[in-house]
DNA sequence: GCTGTTACATTAACGCTGTTCACTTTACAC
DNA sequence: GTGTAAAGTGAACAGCGTTAATGTAACAGC
């Protein structure tokens, strides 16, 4: 009765192990110790017994990141428990997760979000899981609080994803520990990414600040 | 007389080709193209030869990486030709120079700034040369004029280097065309730069808009 | 002129890579 | 029992970066 079962179990206990070992081997040593042959020996299977569940090794790296997608929406989801709704508070937490996420998971996200060289293209889309709208619906919130002013959402996500992937990409291709030289001091990712908050919020423009400390505006 | 000098101009010319070519090779195929094999080829040496000129890969590409800087910093510099110094269209120009190297130079800029994965070290610092310093330059021409508000230097070049950095990422991981999906309407580069541009320098915070608008400023 | 040294180049080879091929083994259905 | 399909194997190919051994030419010093 169920021996066709048996069979396709094995079969999916084999790709499932495979999934592992290619997410192991990149987490630790990125895209180029994840091998054929390394990730055979991990299963203890042969390399070409992996081309019987995925096409090649492309098709074995996206279902992987697929999964660190998934790991990178669990820390997106951990950041918001204990921030109000509609607050740029937790706008500032889903950086902060963000920025953590790619600290602790170096490797891992240097292929999630690497630039297309080495990847298929499909998975590099925004990924549109659950990181990405409880991202959306934050924003969506803070306008509705009055948190952050009214814009079209998708523009206001795309910026605030855009500026903290930035100072990312940046301390990661800086240096190996996400220091950065900055006029003396040593400056973190966490660091900068609160100091930027105030630009994100504020602004540059001179008249926000010096109005919204003296008041001194000229109605027009 | 010149023997020697005949001898060393040789060299110093097949150091010259090989790094020409490996230029060529990683501006259309990437870091995958640009083998020792290939830039062999494309001298009229063996691969070998190279290993007197370069101690390997890894040196060759730091070296045709630091050209690429160069290149880079003529965009930087021909952005500002015609702007004021010190007016914010200035910070705007070399955004959008940055965005249009970013495109025109795909797969450079991937290797010059590439999470640095299959890269050295050194070269991943934040480039010091005149690219740099000349945004930088802008930065404090503008604060002095008043363009933008007052803050360290640094942290400012920083942050608007973040931002324009992580939409050029960000969107060369997206797609090849450099176009991302969104509400409907398809968004390339330099558009999404100038509609972040208002939210870069008026900030997120819907009191700046409010006051700017209305004066309806509380003085505390 | 001869010798030693140095720079520059070569070919062969090693171990690694992704991938294909031909083949075997296993498990199931009829 | 036979047939079929899945699952796994080892050999092999072409390419990779790199090393080793070797050859060649041009120079310096005696």
């Amino acid at each position: 009765m169920t021996p066709k079962l048996v069979d396709s179990r094995r079969a999916t206990d084999t790709e499932t192990a495979i999934l592992e070992a290619g997410r192991d081997l990149l987490a630790q040593g990125g895209i180029n110790a994840l091998s054929m042959r390394a990730v055979g020996a991990r299963v203890g299977v042969s390399a070409t017994a992996i081309y019987n569940y995925f096409e090649n090794k492309e098709a074995l790296v996206r279902r992987v990141v697929t999964l660190g997608f998934e790991r990178f929406d669990a820390y997106l989801r951990e950041a918001v428990v204990d921030r109000p709704e509609g607050s740029a508070e937790r706008l500032r937490a889903l950086g902060e997760a963000y920025v953590r996420f790619a600290f602790e998971n170096r490797e891992y996200f240097r292929v999630l979000f690497a630039m297309h060289a080495d990847l298929p293209r499909e998975i590099e889309e925004l990924p549109e899981g659950s990181g990405y709208s409880l991202f959306r619906q934050s924003v969506v919130d803070a306008m509705e609080a009055g948190s952050i002013r009214q814009a079209d959402p998708d523009l206001v996500v795309l910026y605030l994803w855009t500026h903290v992937h930035g100072l990312v990409t940046l301390l990661l291709s800086c240096k190996p520990d996400a220091r950065c030289g900055h006029s003396g001091e040593e400056l973190n990712a966490p660091d900068l990414l609160a100091r930027f908050s105030d630009f994100v919020f504020s602004g540059l423009q001179p008249q926000a600040v010096a109005r919204a400390e003296t008041g001194s505006a000229a109605a027009s």
